[in-house]
RNA sequence: GGCCCCGUGGCGGAAUCGGUAGACGCCCACGACUUAAAAUCGUGUGUCCUCGUGGCGUGCCGGUUCGAGUCCGGCCGGGGCCA
């Protein structure tokens, strides 16, 4: 395989061919002892500040390729910035708490903070072979008490200000991780990491108030303009704002009701407008009159367990047979007290969005269509669209808009206009009044588990009085002595850390044992990377502003709706508390796209690394050892362990270098679209940077031998030399372009083409040999090399050193394009015949309309194809084309 | 079901404002070098034919325009988010 043989080269060391280990080990070593690529504590003055983040990893053992693309395509950024002027903040660290730890130690019997220090020391150790242009003085690990104090700090702070409170809710459980779930970690119906259907389980848990801020979340989506579209709609589905009504429904059999007093049901609809299509009222299994009524009616009991056994996903509940239990009540309508509706509950609504009960309009909702046909129910509609024929209420629900009919005072309305007037008559009435709900839920944090950061608070055992742990008391250390011999949280059994003191009276109290969700470490991080250096403080407030919000963060797009909104509501809620002066963490967010890679099977179908592996001629794949037997190549998808499809990075740093790396996993694919790794993109790379070098390399060793021999300019002209130099400078105002515009891909292809050029003018010997177009020539190298010096920085910086300069180029400033050799003064123009190009002329640049139309004509493919005939039309649009009409 | 994004050579992808479609790379073929192979270098490479500065060609059908990969309408296919 190609992949073997480049390491064959490369170990051999081949003395003509370019020592990648070597040069690499060698700048690094370089840029590490000077200190080049650490931000100054305080801003530097005159400079403009430009903050690179990539989402820090989680410590896991080893980087995968992933993490190569996050952090080259921030390096990219972060070298490019930082020649262009900027004081550059671009910091890395560790988001070391979670769960992995936990089974580790389980498994391997080692501790989980010895294991997280091992992994990330040896994953330090990685990034550094990459030659990323990391601060690593501020490197920060989520784990360390230094870095979780603070947090505990932040904690207290939100419960000062209402931030955090502690409630009993219906909660997300994990049975494989043992623990609960935010709403956001639930997907299908199924943890977010471990992928087991989540259970519904009622605890006490510690709970952030994201839903205080959700019309600001949802509001100032807008003002940023630098997120993708498409996780910015994501936030706003997620916060799911809509506006409607709380509509109190009285009970009207007072019999079934204990009270004397009058008892209603509230229920919150959007569609008040259909409030005369209604049919029945359905609440939620545990919505407080269910359970109540519940008590004495077992079947009912019964049916709310079921109900239970459903889980918490919409789409879990969407997809299930709509099922109701009638409970013999009956609700009067809040236009008409004679009119009375059933009350069933039902196993489709949710008891925490908006008011646990809904009322059924079967017509023109279709979830309410499917129960009611169900069971029996009148469907009335109340809505009629302008083609009658949309309307087949034997077939389903009509949600469409239309004129509202059989509605008293509503008919003839719009929906939108009855939405209002009913809403009016709602109030006028009494009944109820109009509001505003949020699909968000607020953030539950408390996690049941070990390795994660502990909850400051304490219990006092007299009473039961919840006691926060006073700020300077903190940190709340984890304790190292714990075992992991039987499940769930050791904490909860550890047989001293959990009893301590309360620390206002000196009582005995008991130590929460829950810790927070590790998506609080990561709400913050980037703050602490504009200070890390302080020890009472998070950060300091000024430092802290003066970097924020991040400039341009890059990531997966997987987190649009966990982190990059945990992230959002934190910086409003330190800013609330004083931490900060910012609202959005993030000015600017890049999502990138996934790595793929073939998947193999062998004939038993089990997966096979693709190492196992070799192909044909004609492609047919086999095992690679032993028998040789056939295997089958199936589908490109993400590289996952599960299915074997994964490469090594180390492996092709090892074999092909940093930069090859570097230089495959810009080039071809847009970065936020998916990335298929192949052996022959990386070789294909590979070769790149051996051309390069061999192409530098050979001409300053020509260049010595022809200054030695002194030959003489020959007079000619210099166009071969003021081509090239035109092809450098609009190199760099076109990787200036691409970069700004995040398409690295296209910034590759540019050097590339920058590189041909060269290699074209080179290789012409007696054209090169002229001083003119040397000097070109070594200006063009220069510039190549400035401008890969951001993707391949080791083999840049070598053939700079080598070219003769003595100051590197992680610190030489960017090229500036001369815009005088950015514009030509003759330009070639496309002539077409009825839209249809049939020849190019070359014209001195803003050659007028009458020039470009005779010149055109001039052209005898052009009258071939006018077949002798003048043109009826003639657009001519100067410098670009001529369209001639027959 | 609703909303959004995307369909360009054998493949990944370029084409910035509606103005020469296929940059750059991969694969492949042929040639040079070599005893040979690898590496390297060179040439070709959308497709069809009558081999011409020829016809056709950016998922399909239609429209706007002097001119459409790009704009508009409808359809087909893939992906995402929400139901």
């Amino acid at each position: 395989m190609l992949a073997s043989c480049a390491y064959l080269f490369f170990t051999a060391g081949m003395t003509d061919r370019y020592n990648i280990k070597a040069a690499e080990q060698k700048w690094q070593a370089r840029w590490d002892e000077r200190k080049i690529f650490e931000t100054p504590r305080e801003p530097v003055p005159g400079k403009q500040k430009y903050y690179v983040l990539e989402m820090f990893p989680y410590p896991s053992g080893k980087i995968h390729m992933g993490h190569v693309r996050n952090y080259t395509l921030g390096d990219v950024i972060a070298r490019w910035r930082r020649a262009q002027g900027y004081s550059v903040l671009h910091p890395m660290g560790w988001d070391a708490f979670g769960l992995p730890a936990e089974n580790a130690a389980i498994e391997n019997k080692q501790h989980p903070a010895k294991w997280t220090h091992e992994n990330i020391a040896h994953m330090k150790k990685q990034l550094q072979s990459m030659g990323l242009a990391l601060d690593w003085a501020r490197e920060v690990a989520t784990c360390d008490a230094d870095y979780y104090r603070h947090e505990q700090k932040m904690f207290l702070d939100f419960l000062k200000a209402g931030l955090a409170y502690r409630k009993e809710s219906w909660v997300n459980w994990d049975p494989v991780e043992n623990t609960v779930l935010a709403n956001e970690q639930v997907v299908d119906g199924k943890g977010w990491r471990s992928g087991a259907p989540v259970e519904r389980r009622k605890l006490n848990q510690w709970v952030l108030k994201i839903t205080h801020y959700a019309d600001d979340l949802l509001s100032a989506l807008a003002t940023l303009p630098r997120w993708p579209e498409k996780v910015r709609t994501m936030q706003e589905n997620w916060i799911g704002k809509s506006t409607g009504a709380h509509i109190n429904w009285k009970i009207a059999d007072e019999q079934t009701s204990r009270r004397v007093d009058e008892r209603f049901i509230p229920v919150f609809t959007t569609r008040q407008d259909t409030l005369f299509g209604a049919s029945f009222i359905a609440i939620a299994a545990d919505h407080p009159l269910s359970l109540e009524l519940a008590r004495n009616n077992p079947a009912l009991q019964k049916f709310i367990t079921d109900c239970r056994a459903l889980g918490t996903s919409e789409t879990a509940i969407e997809r299930a047979e709509k099922l109701g239990f009638d409970t013999g009540l009956t609700v009067a309508h809040p236009f008409d007290a004679n009119w009375k509706i059933p009350v069933y509950v039902a196993n489709f609504v949710l008891v925490e969005y908006g008011t646990g009960a809904v009322f059924g309009c079967p017509a023109h909702d279709q979830r309410d269509f499917e129960f009611a046909t169900k069971y029996k129910l009148p469907i009335r509609a109340v809505v009629m669209p302008d083609n009658p024929n949309d309307l087949d209420l034997n077939k389903e629900a009509y949600t469409g808009p239309g004129m509202i009919q059989n509605s008293e005072f509503l008919n003839g309305l719009s929906v939108e206009a009855a939405k209002q007037r009913a809403l009016e008559e709602i109030e006028k009435r009494g009944a109820g009044k109009g509001v505003t709900i949020y699909r968000l839920r607020d953030w539950g944090v408390s996690r049941q588990r070990y390795w994660g950061c502990p909850i400051p608070i304490v219990y006092r055992v007299s009473d039961g009085a919840m006691v926060p742990v006073p700020a300077d008391q903190l940190p709340v250390k984890l304790p190292e002595d714990v075992d992991f011999d039987q499940p769930g949280n050791p904490l909860d059994r550890h047989p001293t850390w959990k009893y301590t003191t309360c620390p206002e009276t000196g009582e005995p109290a008991i130590r929460e044992t829950d810790t927070f969700d590790t998506f609080f470490e990561s709400s913050w991080y980037f703050a602490r990377f504009a200070d890390p250096f302080s020890k009472d403080v998070a950060f300091d407030k000024q430092i802290a502003n003066y970097w924020l919000p991040v400039d341009q963060y890059i990531g997966g797009v997987e987190h649009a709706v966990l982190h990059l909104l945990y992230a959002r509501f934190f910086t409003r809620a330190l800013s609330e508390c004083g931490y900060l002066d910012h609202a959005e963490p993030f000015a600017g967010l890049f999502t990138q796209g996934m790595i793929t890679h073939e998947t193999f099977k062998d004939q038993n179908g089990n997966w096979l690394y693709p190492e196992q592996v070799m192909r044909d001629e004609k492609g047919n794949a086999f095992l690679a050892e032993g028998n040789q037997a056939p295997a089958t190549v199936g589908r490109i998808e993400k590289m996952s362990k599960s299915k074997k499809n994964v490469v090594d990075p180390q492996s092709i740093i090892d074999a092909y270098g940093a930069d090859a790396a570097r230089l495959f996993i810009l080039s071809d694919s847009p970065p936020e679209r998916d990335l298929e790794w192949t052996t022959s993109g990386i070789d294909g790379a590979w070769r790149y940077v051996n051309r390069l070098h061999r192409m530098v390399t050979g001409f300053i060793s020509r260049r010595a031998d022809e200054q030695t021999s002194g030959r003489d300019d020959d007079g000619a002209s210099d166009e071969v030399a003021l081509k090239l130099r035109q092809a450098a400078h609009r190199a760099i105002a076109g990787v200036n372009n691409d970069l700004e515009n995040f398409h690295l891909n296209k910034a590759v292809a540019r050097v590339r083409e920058l590189t041909n050029q060269i290699e074209d003018v080179l290789k012409d010997e007696t054209s090169s040999a002229r001083p003119l177009v040397c000097s070109s020539a070594k200006e063009a190298i220069e510039i190549a090399l400035q401008l890969l010096a951001p993707m391949m920085p080791h083999v840049a910086e070598e053939l700079w050193e080598a070219i003769g300069h003595k100051t590197w180029l992680a610190e030489t400033s960017w090229p500036v394009a001369d815009a005088t050799l950015l514009e030509d003064d003759s330009v070639t123009i496309a002539v077409q015949v009825n839209g249809k190009l049939r020849a190019t002329i070359q014209l001195p640049k803003g050659a007028d309309k009458a020039e470009a139309e005779a010149a055109a004509l001039a052209e005898p493919n052009v009258q071939r194809a006018l077949d002798g005939a003048a043109p009826k039309k003639v657009i001519v649009v100067p410098d670009k084309i001529v369209n001639l009409v027959a």
